[in-house]
DNA sequence: GTCTATACCAGGATAGAC
DNA sequence: GTCTATCCTGGTATAGAC
């Protein structure tokens, strides 16, 4: 069995187009939004993710106006309201979503494989994977999650200690089989998750030195191999 | 020669009370600041970059209106407005002080020895041990950054390339040296500049774990350390 | 040096025509 | 479903008294 994952199969697996998100999306909104019709209201939808996204990555959210927002979506600011009813409630709806979303994806990826090795190379192709098809959400997540309301900052926290928890689990369990040394795994899933979220937040360097992600990942799976494997005699 | 540098030694080492950052950006902004008396004038602004940095900090630069910050300042609008000309231009006060402090204090860090494991383990600890100092700055640093102009961006980032650099430049001496086996020392940079970061942009989760200081620059030097130690025979 | 009062405008939100 | 026109709050900035 190949223990690694391509980027581009990994890709075709999770087929997280933006329509496909936007209609999840609509779905689970119905009521808040005013447009019934499905095609149209999802086209819009993603239009207008994607100029938030656009916009907002550029300046932050507070600084774009929904006059720049209409403007770049292509609607009215008559139009932008049926979708939602403020703007506060629009950057809900985004990280909600991507929320969803993430977590699903992530959940779908320890199983199918035993070995705490396996599955820790999978996480983290998986992780940087993700975050590269939904680059725009997760750096716009990671910026505009302290202007939430405290309630929500706080499911933000725990869906980055949820990833975390994935993590640790699996270098526990390692442990006890003896596959990975006595570490402190708290620390050390900290850093990994650290390590992984600066690929999505620090593009410019990445992309400026032509590293592509599958490259990153494996030099990730390296990193942290090094440290978790046991002294050789 | 003891190899560690403890958080209390660098604190009384570096002397960065925020009145004496605030004495060094009086001096260096005269012209443009009205106030003439510089014990007026220090006093006041230490209450000012302490009150954006708190408010900023909770909801965003561009979210703290100037009332609110004359209110947590203690002064007045008009007040506010004789130690800076625009909004704008405070925030550009702010980070540019600030970058001129970290950058004198890590460069600074690597003299006094040659050994290239020390020379990281002093890069890493300083570098940790000033964040934790100037935390407020080094987080609305990161957070507020993109909002600059472009010309102010790029500035912001080679000042991060710079801190990196310093830490592959060792690592590349180390490789020529046979202390550190071959690597990819541009990666390895990154992530550990990574790791660093997270130290003052996730301080909820440290701090909710009870790790200190000194206890996470540890773990960091041994984490990269393991990763750059030649294969045991 | 600092305050209060005010000018002025940008932005969020909505009503009502089409 | 979408647009235009308009309301009105709250923001930055300043003038002039003290």
């Amino acid at each position: 069995m190949n223990v690694d994952l391509k980027f581009k199969t990994f890709k075709s697996m999770v087929s997280l187009s933006a329509e496909d998100l936007c209609r999840e999306l609509f779905l689970g909104n119905r009521r808040s939004i005013k447009i019934k019709k499905e095609g149209v209201a999802v086209g819009n939808l993603v239009r207008i993710f994607n100029a938030a996204l656009t916009l907002s990555n550029q300046k932050g959210f507070k600084a774009m106006s929904l006059r720049d927002l209409s403007v770049e979506a292509g609607l009215s600011m008559g139009a932008l309201y049926t979708y939602f009813k403020s703007k506060d409630e629009l950057l809900r709806m985004i990280l909600r979503q991507g929320r969803m979303v993430v977590k699903r994806v992530l959940q779908g990826q320890v199983e199918g494989t035993d070995d705490p090795r396996t599955q820790l190379r999978r996480v983290i192709q998986a992780h940087l994977y993700l975050s590269e098809v939904m680059q725009p959400w997760f750096y716009f997540s990671y910026m505009e999650t302290k202007n939430l309301a405290i309630e929500e900052q706080k499911r933000a926290m725990q869906a980055e200690l949820f990833t975390e928890r994935i993590l640790t689990d699996i270098m526990k369990k390692g442990q006890e089989q003896g596959i990975f040394r006595p570490m402190e795994t708290e620390l050390a899933g900290a850093a990994i998750k650290a390590v992984l979220q600066d690929w999505y937040l620090k593009r410019w360097k990445y992309a400026g030195r032509k590293i592509t992600v599958e490259k990153y990942a494996s030099f990730v799976v390296g990193f942290v191999t090094r440290y978790l494997e046991p002294q050789r005699p």
